[in-house]
RNA sequence: GGCCCCGUGGUCAAGCGGUUAAGACAUCGCCCUUUCACGGCGGAGACAUGGGUUCGAUUCCCGUCGGGGUCACCA
């Protein structure tokens, strides 16, 4: 019995590796592309801190031309989650990270290095086991995993480091013959790696974002083929990534240790190793404590979160991007129009250790976002989250001409917009008191300011509704019309001249002015009084009055 | 516990041997303003700690402390 003749009997129909390697060749690249990938395995909902990832990720795929493609990491079925796979398509399609290569749906997927499901690639896992243990580089091993927690158990107590690895290993010293002999009465196995690395001796190795890191080399023969035949990660990464001529492997830092077992893997397969990028994740401050977003914890872990409030999805990139490389804040201040496609991502530039989640900026980057959109794009989009999430407000927004007005509202024509908005959860409470219908469905309670007694406010909004309002005034007019009024009332017409002699007044236009906002509004707080009277049309101004007089 | 990574204001962070230690968010004050949201100006606020090396350390080295990761037939 030889090698060749136990991997033939332990996968005596896996192809010639040969057939893959010819069929998944170089990739056709100019210099310096990057091919990489985002690898999420579908346990669940996309989180923050993998569209962190994929997002960095495809931004240097697309920076230097090279591809972006998502593949599919299943191997663990008990894991496995319904739908997991069009949640993450329909996640990065509303982020618009679609990728060049990869699933596509549930069950579609694009590109010529496929399949892009792990589930899907088992033959090709086979292939390359089989040619592991051809050059005996890999086992069968028939522990159970019940032996295998004694054996954890057994040097633990002991204070060994715990694993399967050295003396420990027991199949590993198993004869060719022995192991045949197992393989044919039918035992079940599973295919460990032979490891010929020692603990007691170092590789370097070089991380684009973490540096130079030093670890011991791998000495444990870990399992590369399971006992359901699919691979694990380690496995299928050094087999997918090779055959899908990924050059970058950027992916989460607690993948950091396991770097060297990678290196060595890709190094016994006779493949070229990849460039590793290993990110810090995105924390959150607990108590005092840094720890990772949790999805059972944190709203705010899931990607669908930021769809559900309205967050456009430019500013979580944006804000993404920030915590990436902090110079996108000054590149964006001064490059207010460029699109975030323009920015030249840095992976070196990139902090080592986790940025802890900031809410608070994230609002303040999509307030700015939001004020560069127009009306058209701020009335599209809230009409499209209000569709999925908030019933009366899309039906506000049914009225668009109207709707277009309010919304551009200190908006259009302006160098200043309006930063009132920060997700399109706020449209609703910003704009419902524009609507005449909500308007007067509403009971008010009128809080008057500085003038608060009725007759009098009924006095002074029936003097300017007779004989100063005039719906086609400009704004100067409008405004010293109602500076008449407050001068009619004894009111200041200038603040300032209020402030020198207060006791020569009673106010000053802007108590006036109140009086109006609040009578037509219903609030103290509002954008640009003139147009929103403006937008209300004297119809409707005439009626909010009366609707005080009464 | 072993191994590994990290430690600049409340947060994100520039700086990487000599700096008044940038900037952004948050916070406070003032100004602008008929309210608010903006905008402008200003304030407060940081190199975890102890040793080295050096003429000089936030920057380099070691220890301590603190935080994080990892030690699966999970990824």
């Amino acid at each position: 019995m030889n090698y060749k003749e136990l991997a033939d009997l332990i996968f005596p129909n896996a192809k010639d590796i040969s057939y893959y390697e010819e069929k998944y060749p170089e990739r056709d690249l100019q210099e310096g592309a990057i091919v990489t990938r985002f690898a999420p395995s579908p346990t669940g909902f996309v989180h923050i801190g993998g569209l962190y990832q994929a997002l960095i990720a495809r931004k240097l795929s697309k920076q230097t031309k090279g591809v972006f493609f998502l593949r599919v990491e299943d191997t663990d079925q008990k894991r496995e989650v319904e739908n997991g796979v069009s949640g993450i398509v329909n996640s990065l399609k509303d982020f618009g990270l679609e990728p060049d290569e990869g699933m596509i749906t549930e069950t579609r997927e694009i590109g010529n290095y496929g399949p892009y499901q792990q589930s899907r690639r088992k033959e090709i896992y086979q292939s390359y086991a089989k040619y592991m243990i051809t050059q005996g580089k890999a086992y069968p091993c028939f522990c159970t995993p019940e032996e295998g927690e004694e054996l954890r158990k057994t040097q633990e107590q002991a204070k060994i480091r715990p694993g399967y690895y050295g003396v420990w290993a027991k199949c590993r010293k198993l004869s060719l013959e022995e192991m045949a002999e197992k393989i044919k009465s039918g035992m079940p196995y599973i295919i460990r790696f032979k490891s010929q690395g020692r603990e007691d001796k170092k590789i370097k190795h070089k991380d684009i974002i973490k540096g130079n890191v030093e670890f011991p080399e791998n000495d444990q023969d870990i399992v590369i083929i399971k006992a359901d035949g699919l691979p694990t990660y380690h496995f299928a990464h050094a087999v997918d990534d090779h055959l899908m001529r990924t050059t970058h492997i950027i992916r989460s830092d607690e993948w950091l240790s396991s770097v060297p077992l990678h290196l060595q893997l890709f190094q016994e397969l006779g493949f070229k190793a990849p460039k590793y990028a290993h990110i810090a994740p995105i924390m959150k401050n607990d108590c005092g404590n840094k720890r990772k977003l949790s999805k059972r914890k944190d709203p705010e872990a899931a990607v669908s979160y930021y769809k559900k409030v309205g967050i456009p999805k430019q500013a979580v990139k944006e804000y993404l991007l920030n915590i990436a490389n902090s110079s996108f804040e000054n590149w964006r201040r001064a490059n207010k129009e460029a699109d975030i496609d323009d920015f030249e991502l840095q992976l070196n530039k990139m902090s080592v250790s986790g940025a802890l989640f900031d809410m608070v900026k994230l609002l303040d980057v999509s307030k700015i976002v939001i004020s560069n959109f127009d009306a058209i794009t701020v009335y599209n989009e809230s009409l499209k989250w209000a569709q999925e999430y908030d019933k009366e407000l899309e039906e506000m927004l049914l009225d668009k001409e109207y709707s277009l007005k309010v919304l551009g509202i200190e908006r259009n024509n302006s160098n200043k917009p309006r930063k009132d908005l920060a997700k399109w959860e706020d449209v609703k409470e910003n704009i419902i008191y524009m609507y005449d219908n909500k308007f007067f469905e509403e009971k008010i309670e009128y809080e008057w300011q500085k003038v608060n007694n009725l007759s009098q406010i009924k006095d002074i909004l029936n003097v300017y509704l007779g004989k100063y309002y005039d719906e086609n005034a400009d704004k100067e007019k409008w405004f010293n019309d109602i500076k008449d009024l407050a001068e009619e009332f004894g009111f200041a017409r200038e603040v300032k001249e209020y402030k020198k002699e207060p006791d020569k007044w009673k106010g000053h236009v802007g108590d006036i002015s109140t009086i109006i906002r609040v009578a037509l509004t219903g609030r103290h707080n509002t954008p640009d009084l003139y147009e929103i009277m403006r937008v209300l049309g004297s119809q409707s101004i005439e009626k909010r009055i009366n609707k005080i007089r009464e």
